[in-house]
DNA sequence: CCAATTACGAAACTGTAGTTGCGCAATCCC
DNA sequence: GGGATTGCGCAACTACAGTTTCGTAATTGG
């Protein structure tokens, strides 16, 4: 399946994603302003729109980039296999954090993600996507440690996953607090040990 | 301390708050129009921005009316009494799901708040407040039933209701999954009951 | 009654997202 | 080479958020 028609300029794409993230880094996302991105990046509008079909579809490109590779390791210790993949996902949290504002504890570009997943399907779909193959990956060392007596053998691995990560998001969107390796230890301890009184 | 000048028409707050509603609700954020609103209210426009200075403020006000009022209740059951609290914030974000999306799951009106409070100061700082209050009133019931010896002595109340609150919210705004009374109690009972095995 | 103060409506204005139409350029298939 | 297809730049256009100006209305305090 050769493609068509005149092929499209790759450098375009790169330098456009390069301008667009330093103006988010800048000014936010409200500062970002199509129009400046096609004239600093040397291209119409047109070529823009082309690619990105809204300014969401291009912030989120962009903040894609920020996002943690999210490698998952798996040493056989499940607490700090859980540990290490939260201080993952708390980095990526934390750089899209510091992008999209300028002062202030915010949740910055996160924010935007999740309102430009509500407004476009498509970006909902995606971003769904992406995080149902990282649960899967989560669950899949859960269930690991699971099946060799680390873990209780009737645990809720996805509520235990979801407790974990939620909180992480939670408090990058909500409430403002940091989120860093010792907040991570605290919920792995948490989650694991419980906090029922001892019997 | 009596107000000087002209007071303004209350009526006109809450017809305002009314159409947007409606607006929000059928066609979602993007689709609600101040010039619409304006135009629909039979107001002009600068007696709108007079009251909430954005769009987003206007929308905030609108979409904080959907939120749970959250009475926490305290019968002695912590279990209980968790999962009714849960139960009541996921119904919340149930109502603000609803709104701002046509159709398919997705964040809907969450999403846009928490852009709404990364884009704005002071719309963040108030959700923090609004969200500080609440995390006290669930750390108190925490307190509570660990004093009285139903939790652990050395627990982490942050951590635990962090964990709870936080799965409903990433649920909701990330995986999309739902969230009901019996997911408040897959939650619950993951987080006191913890996943290691017993010795 | 009068001055200060605040609210309201109307209209024009700016900036930006997103669209459309057109001419031209680059590529593939025959 | 020639036609079909796709990318690109340019310019004009629409829609909406947000601002500004100005004239008028309602209220308080003296």
């Amino acid at each position: 399946m050769v493609p068509r028609g005149r092929p499209r300029d790759m450098e375009v794409d790169e330098r456009v994603l390069r301008i667009a993230a330093a103006l988010i880094l800048e000014r936010g996302y409200t500062g970002l302003s199509i129009d400046e991105v096609a004239e600093q990046a040397g291209v119409a509008k047109t070529t823009l729109y082309r690619r990105w079909p809204t300014k969401d579809h291009l912030a989120v490109a962009v903040v894609a980039r920020l996002q943690a590779d999210d490698e998952i390791t798996d040493t056989g210790d499940i607490r700090a296999d859980l540990v290490n993949y939260l201080e993952k996902i708390a980095a990526g949290l934390n750089r899209m954090r510091a992008a999209g504002h300028r002062q202030g504890p915010s949740a910055g570009a996160v924010g935007e993600l999740v309102a430009a997943a509500a407004r476009h399907e498509d970006i909902g779909r995606l971003t769904r996507e992406q995080y149902a193959e990282r649960n899967a990956l989560a669950l899949a060392l859960i269930e690991r440690a699971r099946v060799r007596g680390e873990l209780r053998a009737d645990l809720d691995a996805e509520a235990l996953f979801d407790q974990m990560a939620g909180a992480l998001y939670y408090r990058v969107m909500i409430t403002g607090a940091p989120v860093d390796r010792a907040y991570a230890e605290r919920l792995v301890s948490s989650a694991l040990e419980g906090n029922l009184t001892c019997h």
